[in-house]
DNA sequence: CCATTAAACACCC
DNA sequence: GGGTGTTTAATGG
């Protein structure tokens, strides 16, 4: 039988290969696939976390807005990745928005079914270790290069999260993002993140593209501006 | 003083 | 129609 996207998701995952197949199968049932327009948002602050949520494919953002209409997003989930544990784990309310920034797919996982297998399958607990790990240091690199480096810096250290292979471990080399979108990111201006993005094609980073970007030098965008290895540049004042 | 930004604009996809 | 590249005046550190 030809499986769906979303099964498909389901079965690829780092943590499927934890499972009994019985388990695996259980957990195929149990799960549902939603798709959501874009613009519209999967999760809202507030309302109670029930379900743990898998790009199937889009792209998911996490940001939370003031009242008085300003706008923050922490960072992207591309296909392949999850969100939502946070919530979950403490059975509690969404502490930000889930909006999809174009069409997405996303594998919805029942309240019930994500506590099983936290609860029964140390495979998966260990696997949820290891992302929570890993968005943790996703957060504690933010704070880092928010605090020790300038606008550009921070940008390629933004896009280069969105390629992080513990996260997102089907990432490919181009994202569909617009360059309003990845200026919400950084916490830039359009115009500003435009310009920095000039800044990273001319060091060969990545190849600025109608609607997205593509990353050629992962590596060198995750370490931009950051001193300490051979030959690493200064902090502040770029340009 | 200088960098950044909002607003506005003209292309281009 | 939305995304992109630029200019301009305003703003804030």
């Amino acid at each position: 039988m030809p499986s769906s996207p979303l099964e498909t998701m389901l079965r690829d995952s780092v943590w499927a290969s934890t499972l009994p197949a019985d388990e695996l199968d259980q957990v195929v049932r149990e799960s549902y696939e939603r798709r959501v327009p874009a613009g519209a948002s999967l999760m809202r602050t507030g309302e109670p976390a029930d379900h743990w949520f898998g790009v199937i494919d889009g792209l998911l953002k996490m940001s939370v807005s003031t009242p008085d209409g300003r706008q923050s997003t922490f960072t992207g989930v591309t296909a392949g990745g999850w969100a939502g544990e946070g919530s979950l784990l403490k059975l509690s309310r969404w502490r930000y928005d889930g909006v999809a920034v174009r069409e997405s797919r996303i594998a919805c996982m029942p309240r019930h079914t994500f506590e099983r297998l936290v609860s029964t399958q140390i495979g998966f607990a260990r696997f949820l270790l290891n992302h929570l790990n890993a968005r943790l240091s996703l957060f504690i690199g933010l704070v880092e290069y928010d605090r020790l480096f300038g606008p550009d810096a921070r940008l390629a250290r933004c896009l280069a999260t969105l390629f992080n292979p513990d996260l997102y471990p089907r990432a490919g080399q181009f994202v569909a993002l617009s360059q309003e979108e990845i200026g919400l990111l950084a916490g830039l201006s359009r115009q500003r993140a435009n310009e920095s993005l000039h800044v990273l094609q001319r060091a060969g980073l990545l190849r600025v593209e109608f609607g997205g970007v593509t990353v050629l030098d992962l590596a060198g965008l995750r370490s931009f501006s950051a001193p300490g290895v051979p030959a690493g540049r200064l902090a502040a004042g770029q340009r």
